[in-house]
RNA sequence: GGCCAGUUGGUGAAGCGGUUUAACACACUGCCCUUUCACGGCAGGAUACACGGGUCCGAAUCCCGUACUGGUCACCA
């Protein structure tokens, strides 16, 4: 009569043990780390799935294991367009290398399909062994029922779900089952939950430590209307056949262990460990809420792209907020490539960290600026290809004096920290370029010195020492002090210092008061752009 | 409401019963260096262990309670 039953549900399913030949155990070295990035094809990756892919990735690859893509889309009116393409390409962006499953080539692994429509017939089969060992059983509630019984539930205080008295066809007979089936009527199939709501289980989390919840006693749903599985049992069925050590997620998935714990049970498999990742936080107004990707723009991927953060200040980023021992051995290796950098549990937070968008831009600051000058200008290029033409189209033409630009006090110990995006640069650059230090007229002061330095003292072949060296001597001869010493003790009996004289000097080249060395600047621009400045704004300056 | 988790200065955090007058990083303030800026050096301030009980010779660290915050209670993941 069984048989019959499940025939009737499953007219084709295959043996547990088939897949459990099919699907080997992983052939690893001791301690090799299997994780999974498995989302929903709802489009793109924002900062709390990359924090989650980025950290399972490690994990993985810290430990010469594998990193997985499983595409989790059993529920279909939550299909996007492109997204699994998409999810793709983010992890690509920022070189999260996914080794097997659903990757840019198609499938990869033998563990598949990696798609969860895909493995209809593999939850069936496991549904059907359930059914065969009485651990599941077709149920024939009606939303309207369903809603009822909610209801009730509520006015009663009583814990919300199917089970107990409320699980009305649980214990239907087979030829009543079959009755219903061949009837017509629409059914799911749910677990028939052997726990008991007042004993307790014991699950350690690698991240959030001992945990303790009473055992699950709901009989809660494994395959939908729609001969779909639910998460629940897909996690459970997938994990144990795709042979996850690590089941890195958002800490969301707490309060459902229970449900996964008697699932893996009945399964008879061994539960993977569970790794909990608090959500990333942000401040909204009075709250703290978890950031999100509807709301706040921060969560975007694109937001960055489009401010010109690298993807590897975002890493950095993660993993300082992931691991609270990196960034100690971030400042002590900074030019170190972060794969050496292992990842550990044991050092993750337990709670919720806020976002901190100045200390990204810190992190990005530095590491731009340990960028040699043409790694910079070659990054430079693509940002600016993408956002802003002229700028590009400059920096193409006038690459050797770009780089050179870029270079001042940039290659050394402790580089210069100007930039912590690409979007910045121009703003502390575009004088350099003619077509865009003419665009507008600018009036200026103070040209008798100015002109004076430059048709008397200026030399293009000076060494930075003979350059400063003129410098004071042309704020002598105007009475304005050298020595800075003596101005801050008699600011009134001097004009001004070798500040304003340098300060007037460099505001003729470039209309900023601050800018990278004046003598840098003034090698890079040379004589003839220098002298086509002078000309264009202090005319008088010209010599006959 | 039930269940679960979290709570150390503005932020991220170290801490795992005594060397804590509580690290470090970011941010902030001042000084020094200095042609501006940046770098660097030095110093500084923080109303920081949510609150209340316990255990202990000793508690940020262990236990209990309270508060607050977050999560979750679907045929969504």
């Amino acid at each position: 009569m069984k048989d019959e039953l499940i025939k009737l549900i499953f007219p084709n399913v295959k043996d547990k043990s088939y897949y459990e030949e099919k699907y080997p155990k992983r052939d690893l070295k001791e301690g090799a780390v299997v994780t999974r990035f498995a989302p929903s094809p709802t489009g793109f990756v924002h900062m709390g799935s990359l924090f989650s892919a980025y950290v399972s990735s490690k994990a993985a690859h810290d430990t010469d294991g594998v990193f997985f893509l499983r595409i989790e889309d059993t529920d279909q009116k939550r299909e996007v367009e492109n997204g699994i393409e998409n999810i793709i390409r983010d992890l690509d962006n920022f070189d999260i290398k996914i080794d097997e499953g659903v990757t840019s080539n198609g499938e990869v692994g033998i563990y598949g399909p990696y798609i969860q429509t895909h493995r209809k017939e593999i939850y069936e089969s496991f549904a059907s062994y359930l059914m065969s060992i009485d651990l599941a059983y077709p149920c024939f509630l009606t939303e309207k029922e369903l809603e009822e019984m909610r209801e009730i539930q509520e006015k009663d205080k009583l814990e919300i779900g199917c089970y107990g008295a409320f699980a009305k066809y649980r214990d239907l007979s087979d030829e009543e089952r079959i009755k219903k089936i061949k009837n017509g009527e629409p059914y799911i199939i749910r677990l028939k939950s052997q726990g008991d709501i007042n004993k307790r289980i014991h699950i350690k989390d690698l991240i959030k430590g001992d945990l303790e919840f009473p055992e699950n006693n709901i009989d809660v749903v494994l395959i939908k209307g729609d001969g779909f599985p639910t998460y629940h049992f897909a996690h459970a069925v997938d994990d144990s056949l795709m042979h996850t050590t690590h089941v890195i997620r958002g800490d969301e998935w707490l309060s459902s262990l229970p449900i996964h714990y008697e699932l893996f049970k009945v399964l008879g498999y061994k539960l993977p460990k569970y790794c909990h990742l608090s959500p990333i936080m942000i401040q909204d107004g009075e709250i703290r809420r978890k950031l999100s990707k509807r709301k706040d723009k921060e969560a975007a991927i694109s937001f960055y792209h489009e401010l010109g953060v690298p993807k590897e200040a975002i890493k950095l980023y993660l993993l300082t907020i992931a691991n609270s021992n990196f960034e100690e051995w971030y400042n002590a290796n900074p030019r170190e490539s972060i794969d050496k950098f292992k990842f550990d549990f044991k050092k993750v937070s337990s709670s919720g960290s806020l976002f901190d968008m100045e200390k990204l831009l810190n992190i990005s600051k530095n590491y731009l600026s340990y960028l040699s000058a043409s790694d910079f200008y070659n990054r430079l290029l693509e940002y600016t290809k993408e956002y802003d033409s002229e700028f590009y189209n400059l920096l193409v033409k006038y690459k050797d004096d770009s780089i050179e630009f870029i270079n001042i006090e940039r290659e050394r110990k402790k580089p210069r920290k100007d930039y912590s995006s690409f979007s910045e640069v121009k703003d502390n650059m575009w004088y350099m370029f003619d077509e865009l230090f003419f665009k507008e007229k600018k009036s200026l002061d103070n040209s008798e010195i100015i002109i004076d330095y430059f048709n008397n003292y200026y030399d293009s072949s000076d060494t930075e020492e003979e350059w400063f060296n003129k410098m004071k001597d042309l704020a002598s001869k105007y009475g304005y002090a050298t020595d800075m010493k003596a101005y801050k003790e008699e600011p009134d009996s001097y004009p001004g210092s070798i500040v304003d004289i340098s300060n007037m000097i460099r505001i003729s080249m470039t209309t900023k008061d601050n800018t990278p060395n004046l003598y840098n600047i003034l090698k890079i621009l040379g004589k003839t752009r220098i002298e086509k400045r002078i000309n264009e704004y202090y005319p008088s300056s010209k010599k006959d």
